[in-house]
RNA sequence: GCUGGUGUAGCCCAAUCGGCAGAGGCAGCCGACUUAAAAUCGGCCCAGUGGGGGUUCGAAUCCCUCCACCAGCACCA
């Protein structure tokens, strides 16, 4: 531990009360600036933040201040994602109310936020349990009643024991609950949907439009949406006329290849298949079977297919065939219609089953010469296919469906993996769903003009079961909008994500009164241009907010078709090989590091450690590195502020003759004259402090490799130490100085949006009377990149044997001919032929010889 | 099982179009300063890029193959 460290507690809070009463990071719309809005996925307020908080929100900040710095109107807002479980367990475990607990989490939470000195428009603060907030996803609830996006039905769902609720089906990661690890059960309720499979296809159709999205997550919400193409119709019944069995496939080409038809056990048409008591007793043992280790056998792959043949038949309408009838484990209700028709010679798991219960297999595509495998999946000539036969599959496929319809038994279908999203939760805390249920009139929504419903503040939560809201005789009772009579509120709250699905766009005009949003607001900040949070949202949030945004565009609210242009998604922080948790005593408490080190070197580490998309291993040994450096700068620059000259005039007399700064306007000397550079070590520096420039600003535009941008900074400050050590003699005072102070105004510009409390307090120091953040980002000075020589690598065979001082861009002829005629390279070619030579220019020569 | 990602020094990580394997940090070692220690400053050590094969004058980078780890999906008809 350094005993003497930059006095890091002063001037951060100095600098956030100074930011603070300059009102600083407040925006408002303005049409002459370009605007960029950057978003970090709020947080729950659990109580405290954490390190991975403290890395999502040092990655905000630092985008937010280059942008601002780059000229940007940046809106830069923060809020809570305040609903929610834990709230609502603390008051069951500890008896206080579920908004105390939140309010006072909340005030915790931005009390350690600001101590980050995150540059957050603070009047844009939201916290979703605010009615005001929930009001307008209630009313878009109406909306979305009225239009069929929203409705209720009952369905088997997934219930947590845990949580006493129901979880969407993205919620259930290996049959187990997100949130508390609890095993799911399935289970019969009623419930209401959004209806997000309507927009299936746009959903998948903008995942290749987004090109600021990571691959991996867009891959992964393609395979969620989990569009198959098919079709679908009906099998007969032997002797059941108008009993049909509806199925689905991808693989209408294949249908003469039928050799049965499978069921999934809980399919209702079974019930009506069965045709005496002893079947009806089978089904049942089996359909207990299924269901008892239904939850173990998922995870194993490859197990035996289970299956149960019915007593009834049904019929191939292709070929008239008739052909049996199976319940079994490997056909689930939850997708297509439930029921498949087998074709065990081009399906593996039909193969498999077929193979396990003795039932014909049938070829219907001609397989590849020497083809040797089970079932067949690939391309080829259909076979054994009646009128199909000699086409190609997906010319197959086209006719059988054609036939389909001609013949009135089915059509074209499209499938999909993604369900409709369930949004009804039997807990307290979250937002109302305004509905009421009237004795005459039925469902009725809740009148526009009696929003919000508000939640109920005294309840009694004990956590046994059911709807809490369902207790509150004051909130159950009420008036029928329509009718005026008695009514039944809804007792069900909306899952959480509904809130975070978007609060983006409430942060465009928080106080808004007459609507979820202002049009002129929502139309100059949205959408998003840089969202920043972690992977484990790739499917849930993040497909509900496209979702949401999707249908508020169709309501008129918002004019953009997708709410996020770009999206970061940062690694988890992992100490010890593990990611951070109580129970493995790996934590590190943000408060106490911020304590001991600073804020500006927790986040210099969290962005150094290593390149956001990664997990960052935490190393405490790694965080005094970044302490140490902060250091090495503050104690460089206060121990120079008398030789520096002053901001204003500078570039002084010397030997060469000064320019103008080319960029006057963007570079550190704000529109003073480049500083003289009239020796090599003076030119070599002066290159040195704007290949640094170009390094991180790349590293900023292009790839947000923080890591790199900040180790650019780190030699640049190495090279500043060294420059200073050595220049006294041989470069001309004036000119040192100059060049002294254009490379520390250049690292304090560069590493202002990494560290700004230091940034901001050297740059006052320098005699800055305008905050750092209003000064725009150095710009490279071309002439001071330029290069007059370079160094050329010799190789002799591959190896390095030699090094070339040349004159950049110097002739191919005479690099090759300087080559071969120096010294530490004329041993190894002696005794040898050379055979050819190879000039790479500006870079390296390589000989290569033969004995 | 499928898909995607990662694998470089004791550790975290760099390396533009295929062109000197090393920028930065950590740890370690040596030295300076110090009565001493801490802090600071200077210097040094360390891998041939997970294994094998190929293309090339030249491969961490491209191709093939295998391995390990991580993540997502997992009977989706």
């Amino acid at each position: 531990m350094s005993s003497d460290r930059y006095p890091f507690r002063t001037i951060e809070a100095k600098w956030q009360g100074i930011w603070e009463e300059r009102r600083q990071f407040r925006v408002t719309e303005d049409t002459s600036r370009p605007k960029f809005y950057c978003l970090e996925m709020f947080p729950y307020p659990s109580g405290r933040i954490h390190m991975g908080h403290v890395r999502v929100y040092a990655i905000g900040d630092l985008l937010a201040r280059y942008k601002w710095m780059r000229g940007y109107n940046v809106l830069h807002p923060m809020g809570w994602d305040a609903f929610g479980l834990p709230a609502e367990n603390a008051a069951i475990e500890h008896g206080v109310h579920p908004a105390i607990w939140t309010h006072e989490n909340i005030d915790n939470m931005r009390a350690q936020l600001k101590k980050m000195g995150i540059s957050y428009d603070w009047d844009r603060e939201i916290a979703t349990c605010d009615p005001s907030y929930y009001k307008w996803e209630q009313l878009i609830f109406i909306k979305m009643l009225e239009r069929g996006l929203a409705y209720r039905r009952r369905s088997t769902v997934n219930w947590c024991p845990s949580c006493h609720t129901v979880l969407a089906n993205e919620q259930v990661e290996d049959g187990r609950c997100w949130r508390c690890d609890s095993e799911v059960t399935p289970t019969e309720v009623d419930g209401w949907f959004f209806k997000i499979t309507a927009y299936a296809d746009e959903l998948l159709a903008w995942c290749d439009r987004l090109p600021g999205w990571p691959e991996r997550v867009m891959t992964m919400q393609r395979n969620w949406i989990g569009r198959s193409e098919g079709a679908e119709f009906d099998l007969p019944v032997v002797g059941r006329p108008g009993l049909g069995i509806r199925v689905f496939t991808t693989r209408p080409d294949t249908v003469f290849g039928m050799t049965y038809a499978v069921l999934a056990p809980e399919h209702s048409l079974v019930d009506r298949l069965v045709e005496h008591e002893g079947e009806r007793e089978a089904v049942a043992a089996f359909r207990a079977e299924v269901a008892r280790e239904s939850e173990i056998e998922r995870l194993a792959a490859d197990r035996p297919k289970r299956g149960l043949r019915l007593g009834a038949r049904a019929v191939n309408p292709f070929n008239g065939a008739e052909i049996p009838l199976f319940i079994a484990d490997y056909v689930l209700m939850g997708y297509g219609t439930g029921a498949i028709m087998a074709v065990p010679g081009e399906d593996q798991r039909d193969w498999d089953f077929a193979r396990a219960h003795d039932l014909q297999i049938v070829e219907t595509v001609k397989r590849p010469d020497g083809w040797i495998g089970e079932a067949y999946t690939g391309d080829g000539v259909k076979i054994n296919s009646g009128f199909l036969d000699g086409l190609t599959i997906s010319e197959a496929k086209r006719r059988a469906i054609d036939w389909l319809v001609e013949h009135g038994l089915g059509d074209a279908k499209v499938n999909y993996r993604l369900r409709d999203w369930g949004i009804s939760r039997q807990r307290y805390w979250g937002a109302p769903i305004p509905v009421l249920y009237c004795d005459a009139c039925g469902m009725v929504p809740e009148a526009e003009e009696n929003l919000p419903v508000v939640l109920p503040p005294d309840v009694q939560l004990s956590g046994t079961g059911g709807s809490p809201l369902a207790d509150v005789a004051g909130f159950v009772n009420a008036r029928c909008p329509k009718c005026g009579g008695r009514a039944r509120r809804e007792t069900d709250t909306m899952d959480t994500f509904v809130e975070s699905s978007w609060y983006f766009l409430r942060y465009c005009s928080p106080q808004h009164e007459a609507g979820m949003v202002d049009g002129a607001a929502a139309e100059y900040w949205m959408p998003v241009d840089q969202y920043i949070g972690g992977i484990e949202h790739a499917v849930l949030h993040l497909l509900y907010a496209r979702f949401y945004t999707k249908v508020l565009r169709d309501l008129g609210l918002v004019k953009v078709d997708e709410p996020f242009t770009a999206l970061l998604s940062q690694g988890m922080v992992i100490k010890d090989g593990a990611k951070m948790s109580k129970s493995k005593g790996n934590v590190v408490d943000p408060d106490e590091l911020i304590r001991t080190f600073g804020a500006d070197t927790a986040r210099l580490f969290s962005l150094f450690a290593a390149p956001p998309e990664k997990d960052l291993d935490w190393n405490d040994h790694g965080v005094e590195g970044a302490s140490r450096f902060l250091n090495r700068v503050w104690r460089f620059v206060l121990a120079h502020l008398d030789e520096l000259p002053a901001p204003a005039a500078a570039g002084g007399p010397s030997g060469a003759t000064p320019r103008p700064a080319p960029a006057a306007a963007g570079g550190p000397s704000g529109g003073r004259l480049a500083p003289p550079t009239s020796t090599d070590q003076s030119r070599a520096f002066r290159r040195k402090i704007h290949e640094t420039i170009v390094r991180v600003t790349d590293d900023m535009e292009h790839d947000f490799h923080f890591n790199t941008a900040i180790s650019a900074v780190m030699e640049l400050v190495n090279e500043l130490h060294a420059f200073e050590a050595t220049a006294r003699d041989g470069v001309p005072t004036a000119e040192r100085v100059a060049l002294l102070r254009e490379a520390v105004e250049t690292t304090l510009l560069l590493l202002g949006p990494f560290c700004p409390h230091m940034g901001e307090e050297l740059w006052a120091q320098l005699g800055h009377a305008e905050s750092l953040f209003r000064r725009p980002w150095p710009v490279p000075d071309p002439e001071a990149l330029r290069r007059q020589e370079v160094t050329v690598v010799v190789q002799v065979d591959g190896r390095v044997r030699g090094r070339l001082v040349v004159d950049v861009n110097a002739a191919e002829d005479r690099v090759r001919q300087l080559a071969l005629g120096d010294d530490k390279v004329r041993p190894w070619v002696a005794a040898r032929t050379v055979e050819k030579v190879v000039v790479v220019p500006n870079r390296l020569v390589n000989i290569v010889t033969r004995a």
